[in-house]
Parts: structure tokens; sequence; C-alpha cells
DNA sequence: TCTAAAACTTGAACACGTTCAACTGAACAT
DNA sequence: ATGTTCAGTTGAACGTGTTCAAGTTTTAGA
């Protein structure tokens, strides 16, 4: 036991060393040997419990997915429209990540889902069906009802559109991000909008062809 | 002028010899000695005529841009209705970077607006307007007319549309990609049909909220 | 307590992208 | 012809992420 809680506290000791010179330095001009010596060991240790660079800024994700959580349970309690329960997830998420706003960039830039470090690949796949939950908790603990087949795919979509909200608050360059803020207002209101008009016989074309769609792209 | 040619001649043949290379055995397997030995130039000489590895895909990209333009043409020219208009264009995209595929993977690690090699950057704005052109052209030239102010925004949205697809098509691991051409066949129509009926009275908000939203997100 | 296996640690070594001071030779002015 | 300039060229050297053979420490079974 003495062991096991030895090797954490390691491994916990380099990602905090690798975090914290991330946010002072940025990560390109952080090198592998600073982090080590600035925990304390030697340059090959930090390989031994991350298999990359990259891999670091993945387990601070892991890590961030855990310990945001809570917040999320809360975020969902605080309100019971679609679009406050969604807008409150998202604002934990952005508020969670803004010290650290900027090394997301090296997470976006796999977007490969071939790539282990990417937020698509199958090695994630356990964080993001956990994520998608609080999206399906969102959509049934509002108001709205969808009764079509477009029902079963929201929570998909809406987590989809959260990493496209994620992507552009991470390249953001507008003073505090007030552009996404603006994004996410604008853009919350005309989801929530187009999900109650789905089911209008009007758009019922639409609605088909889009169900359709998301089958489509997300069959294997 | 005898300089300048032989100048020329050196950055193609350079530029040449990374992308059979590229196409043989990948982008990360192939290393800057072996580009500049194929090219039959030291090493040092392939960093006087590019600034780094990836400036050279930056580089076939823009050449690639230059040599579809009158295949571009062409395409609008087969096409009267705004699906078939734009389809069209997708398809030159896809069948011209074809052999490239993968290599595209590249210039898409790089969604930050920041840096030089972002399709969003600066430096490749030159590009990005005359590519916005084909789309703008593919809508005057169709029967849709758009007479609210979601018109002068649809060229922009749909050059987005695009930059989204080919990311899908680069990551599409299915069978000589046949998930993408299914995602643009529907796609397309889900897009026309949405700017056909986006002048109805009853969307007249939701057309609107797109516009605002629109034009928040494009404001610097 | 002893010992073999497993877990952990080390820092030199490797291959890579990139830089740079030094060199070459063609073009051109005098 | 000679000198001057400068675009073009060179390959050694640098700093980086990463690997690895060799060590050290811990665990667990006898």
């Amino acid at each position: 036991m003495k062991a096991k809680a030895k090797s954490d506290e390691t491994r916990a000791r380099i990602l905090a060393a690798a975090m914290e010179l991330f946010q002072r330095q940025g990560f390109e001009e952080t090198t592998m040997r600073e982090i080590a010596a600035a925990a304390g060991v030697a340059t090959g240790a930090a390989y031994y419990y991350f298999d990359s660079k990259d891999a670091i800024v993945l387990a601070f994700y892991d890590q961030s997915q855990q310990e945001m959580e809570p917040l999320l349970d809360a975020a969902l309690a605080s309100a019971r429209n679609l679009k406050g329960r969604v807008g409150a997830l998202l604002e934990v998420k952005l508020q969670y990540f803004e010290p650290n706003r900027r090394l997301l960039g090296t997470l976006a830039a796999h977007a490969d889902p071939e790539h282990r470090l990417s937020p698509f690949s199958a090695q994630t796949e356990e964080m993001r069906k956990r994520d998608m939950q609080f999206f399906e908790r969102a959509l049934t603990g509002s108001r709205i009802r969808v009764n079509s087949e477009l029902g079963q795919h929201l929570p998909r979509i809406l987590w989809m559109y959260q990493m496209g909200v994620i992507l552009f608050w991470i390249f953001d360059r507008s003073a505090a991000q007030r552009r996404t803020r603006l994004l996410v207002e604008k853009s919350l209101g005309i989801i929530v909008r187009l999900i109650q008009i789905s089911e209008f016989p009007l758009l019922r074309p639409v609605r088909r062809m889009v169900v359709d769609l998301v089958e489509t792209v997300m069959s294997d």
C-alpha cells in the first residue's frame, strides 16, 4: 500500500509541476527536462508516468472532468429550463478551464480520432460518455418534450455543440473572451427555439433529414 | 532572369520531393534531411526556401488552390441549382486532394488563427477570400433568391460548411470515404431546404437570431 | 529472513526540426 | 579585369521530445 501511494504521489507531483509551468510560461516553452526537474525526478521518470508531453495535458483533462462532476451536478440543480441548464453546464466548464485556456489548444490540435489524445478517440470514450450524460440530464430535467426520433440524438448533438463552443473559446482573443459569452447566449437561444419548433408539421421533412444525417454520420 | 528562374526551380524541386515523400511514407515519417537529399540540396537549403516543415504543406495548399481555380469554374458551369453547384465545388476539392488526404490533417491541426499555418490566419486571408468567391458565385448563379439580411452572410456560411466537410473527410476512415459522400449528400439537402424556407414568416425570429449570431461571431 | 520478481529511477544517447556562421559564385558597376 | 554585393548553399551544432539499458528499491512468497 505504501508503494502505490508513493507512486501516485510522484505522478501527481509531475502533473502538478507540469501544469504550473504550462500556466506560467506556456506549453511549447516548457521542456520535459524542466518539468522533471521541478518535480524532483529524472527526465526518464516523467516518461514512466506519462507516455508523452501531450499525454500530460490529457491527464489534466481527465482529472478536470472528475473534479468538475459535482460542479456540473450543482449547475443542473440551478435551473429548470433547457437554456438555463445547458448554459450552466457550459459556464462551469469555461470557468473551470479559464486558467488553462491556452493549454487546451494542444488537445484541440488532435481532431484525428485515430490519435490517442483526440477527444474523439476510443481511449477517451469513457470520459465522453460520462460527459454526455450531463446533457441527457439537462434535457430530461427540463420542461421540453421531444416526441420524435430526434429526441434520442439530442444529448449527442448538444455535446457536439459544447465541443464547438469550447473550441471557439480556446481561440477567442477578445477581452475576457466576451465573444464566446455572446456566442453562447445567442446560439443557445437558437438551439432551444429550434428544438421547440422541431415538432411543427411544417418542419417535419427537415427534422427527418437531420435525424437521417445524424444517424449516417454516427454509424461505424 | 536566369537567377530567378533557377531559384524558382530549386524551390519547386524541394516542394515536389517533399510531396512525393509525404505521399509515399507519410508526413511524420519523412524527415527534412530526406527531403533535402531527395531534392539534391543540403538540409539548410530547404529552410532557405521554406520556414518550416509545416510551411511546405501550406505551400502545397496554396499551389493547389491556384491549380483548382479552373476546375472550380467548370464545376460552377455544370449545374444550375444550388445543391448541384455547391456539391460540384466540394467534389472538385475532394477529388483534387484525394492523393494527399492524410496530409491535410497537419493543416487541420492548426485551428488557432494566431498560427501562421492556420486556414483562419491573416496570412491565408487572400486564399480564403478567393475561395469564398466561388460560393458567392454558386449562390448568385442559382435560382435561389434570399431577400433578407441573411443573404449577405450566406457565402461565408457555406465556406465554413465546406471547411467542416473537408475536416470530416480528412479523418473519415470509412472505405473510400463513403461516409463523407453521404454527409455531403444529406447535409447539402438540409442546407438548401433551410435556405429556401428561411424566408417563411414563421421562421422570421429564428432567421433574425441566426443573422445576429453570425454578425456577433464575425465581428472583431 | 532471504530471494526472485516487479516496480521504479536514472541520465546518457538518439533522431528530429531548426539555426547559423561561413562559404560560393553569379551579376553588375567601375 | 577587378572589386563588390548578395542570393543561394552548406553541414555542423543546438535544443527538443523520447527511448533505453542499466541500475536501485519495493513487494511478496518461501
